[in-house]
DNA sequence: TATAAATAAACAAACGTTCATTTATACTTG
DNA sequence: CAAGTATAAATGAACGTTTGTTTATTTATA
């Protein structure tokens, strides 16, 4: 029998990723991304069940990605400190290497097909974070408080800084780049809100 | 001559934002949108240029109104704690009270035509803004810090949690509702992180 | 040779937009 | 105050395209 070409497979999802950054999902089309990847039509239909799985299957792919990512180096018993300056890097990192994808990422996550791409993500990420922030609290190493409290403190003005620079600029489209002098900055204050 | 119907303009205005909520700016077009106001697809012609110019004008309205609340009862001379806790308040209860509108205006802001619709944004509001801050650093109220930080770290937070609220859910998919309580803790971490 | 991959061509349906026409109202005229 | 006119609002039907998807056929490989 004739082999899948998985690089065909992988041009797909490319252009894909740039159909959505340029045009937006709304100017996103099965029939313009055949053509982008020099590919049939039908050839998609191999691929995916329809349109609606596509996005599904490229918004999922993308968030696992970012939570491999995010969880490189890193484990749950480190110190708290230790533990969210890797993790912000290793965020900053992606982002910063993935531009494309994760802007891509960020249409999907807002999109109304948000939810079944949430649905899918709900994996042991959480559940690690969770054991992290426990025996941070337990520690007394980070004050107590609800999750998500936790969450949008910890993680909320990183994300913010990463949506400026890939804007370019930031509130009253004042031209603004990402540097790690920044994020330390940021980090060192994320740090004193959540110390006892 | 024959008058404008304003109460027509509404209806298509604010139908236009039910269906880019319940089906995304994939799902939504002229047709649909003309049928679900009761209207001739032509009359969509007359109100706006095009179907990017429709879009276009309900982002940067809607950005208005939400920048108009943030300011209400808010002035740059005010105390730099109770100055942020009034915007956190106005912020959260326009939110709260326009979820069809918020959830809709953060589609656009993420989608393709983002570039637009911040451009109409770059009003008085950053300039209010900055005013407020370099005040409270001048005043000892507030860390030196660029304003890139300041704002990841004084507003990223509450919109996370209201992000949070309208899915419904936050990480790993456990149920959330906001509530004055989540939203002054989270304060609290803020201001604590924001104060010299 | 069997079989899945890949295709070109086609489908009805929906798309964004326009056109010729009708409708309602503010203003002019008697 | 009534009748008539000018004019923009509003329309239904239609335009050529493009849409998502399928079908019948060809192609490449285990």
């Amino acid at each position: 029998m004739r082999t899948r070409d998985e690089n065909k497979e992988q041009i797909v999802r490319q252009k894909a990723i740039e159909m959505i950054v340029q045009e937006g999902l709304d100017g996103f089309s099965m029939q313009k991304l055949a053509k982008a990847s020099g590919v049939s039509p039908a050839t998609l239909y191999i691929y995916y069940k329809d349109k609606d799985d596509l996005i599904l299957k490229l918004g999922v792919e993308e968030g696992k990605r970012m939570s491999d990512a995010t969880l490189q180096g890193f484990n749950p018993d480190l110190p708290f400190a230790e533990g969210l300056r890797i993790q912000w890097h290793n965020r900053a990192r992606f982002w910063l290497e993935n531009p494309q994808a994760n802007y891509c990422f960020e249409q999907l996550r807002h999109s109304a097909h948000r939810d079944k791409i949430h649905a899918s993500i709900q994996d042991n990420f959480a559940e690690i974070m969770g054991k992290f922030v426990k025996k941070a609290i337990q520690n007394g190493e980070l004050s107590p408080m609800p999750i998500e409290v936790y969450w949008s403190i910890a993680f909320a003005p990183l994300y913010n800084l990463i949506r400026f620079h890939n804007e370019g600029r930031s509130m009253g489209g004042k031209p603004f780049i990402f540097s790690e002098d920044i994020m330390n900055q940021t980090l060192a204050l994320v740090l004193k809100a959540l110390k006892p």
